[in-house]
DNA sequence: TGGGAATGTCATATTTCTGTTATATTCTCC
DNA sequence: GGAGAATATAACAGAAATATGACATTCCCA
């Protein structure tokens, strides 16, 4: 999953953020919250992970700011204590999950799992799309005996798609989406990532799932032939 | 959407002409009220975004001046600051929405998602006529099981139509309306265009939904024989 | 540290879009 | 019915978007 996580503590965000990539995820961990703002607004995220007190702008106001965006993401709140009144003050925000710091990683991570579960096509350790099938533990790609594997970035994206299949992806929120804000690419290696995947694809005789949408973007859906 | 942005800041005006834009809007964006008021009258929008303080002529007044037309496009008003007198003065205006200065680009989009909702035509995604679906997102025209792709101009020129659908439209008002007036063309551009929609059409066999009214311009209706 | 995979970059095709020009057709009104 | 205007059709061409493949660099693991 594409993961923004806000913590104003270098020293409990480092270990958060190093968790959640080895578990496979792809994390925006920042410090503050004007950076979050940023971020939220420009990058499309499967999950937030905010700290409830933070300087400035809070973790519910960033929540709020959130779900006033219409963004439908689920939100994971870390609040140092365990207070009814917080509770009901984040679900008005929008919140979706609570976590009592200091944050247990195995919890954390077991928590992100249900979270990312919410996406209807996820079952057990893979997603799901007619008869494709993306295992996240092992970035393969399998459909009827025949299995590849896929590199980070092509997996990244592959699940990207997946979980947004149907919709068309501009290939600006590719970009914005899977390479870092300091890293951003600056020829067309969006255009390249995509013919790798296709290549892949093309593997499982499965090419013409990913079409391109002319001057739009790129979308990923199930042919018609297929259940 | 055709959408009219009064702002005479250069520096907020450019990101906000921008984000419409990508969102698949066409956008005339001016940084004075003589513009605008000469495009307001010229022009046919589906939305104005207005800027409450304009040097001259107040964002107040310029939808006054609008609705005095007898113009019935949302207006959304940009305000500096959340006072109640403002918003009944600008409700009073004839304004339907507001927003509070510096703008949040998501939420600025997601409104204005929402006052396009606002046509008769609309559902969820898509605009509808007779049994003819638009989709906004993919460019895509559809009638029982076909559907095919529009380009760029073609879809706007369709979303003008079917926004209008019922009423005559000139060709001086496509022109007007679909290029920005640095960038009118010199020929018959927009023949060629509305040839282009009507062999698109063809292939849905509703090429007979688009009639020419000789010496007054374009019509797009629901056929007699359709529901 | 070396080698191979992964990934960004460049140069070059290919496709699609869209304004233009040139020519044909249709319409209105006398 | 015919003149002249309005509209339609078809082909062309430059521009923009996307695809392709070769190449260079980075990264990671043995």
């Amino acid at each position: 999953m594409i993961i923004l996580l806000v913590e104003d503590d270098p020293a409990q965000l480092r270990p958060l953020c190093i968790a959640l990539s080895e578990s496979g995820h792809l994390v925006d961990g920042v410090e503050n919250s004007q950076d979050a703002q940023w971020l939220m607004s420009q990058k499309d995220y499967d999950l937030l992970i905010l700290d409830w007190m933070l300087p400035v702008v809070s973790g519910v106001s960033l929540c709020q700011q959130y779900r006033a965006q219409g963004k439908i993401a689920p939100v994971l709140m870390l609040t140092a204590k365990d207070t009814t009144t917080d509770k009901v003050t984040g679900l008005d925000a929008g919140a979706d999950d609570y976590l009592i710091k200091p944050v247990d990683i195995p919890e954390l991570l077991a928590r992100v799992r249900a979270l990312g579960r919410r996406s209807p096509q996820w079952h057990g350790d893979l997603l799901r799309l007619g008869d494709l099938h993306l295992h996240l533990s092992t970035l393969t790609l399998e459909r009827q005996q025949t299995s590849i594997r896929l590199s980070s970035r092509e997996f990244h994206l592959m699940e990207y798609l997946m979980r947004r299949s149907g919709q068309v992806i501009t290939r600006d929120n590719i970009e914005q989406t899977l390479w870092t804000w300091d890293t951003e690419p600056e020829s067309n290696a969006v255009t390249a990532l995509i013919w790798r995947l296709r290549q892949r694809l093309d593997e499982l005789d499965a090419k013409s799932w990913l079409e391109t949408v002319y001057g739009m973007g790129y979308r990923l859906t199930v042919p018609e032939n297929i259940s």
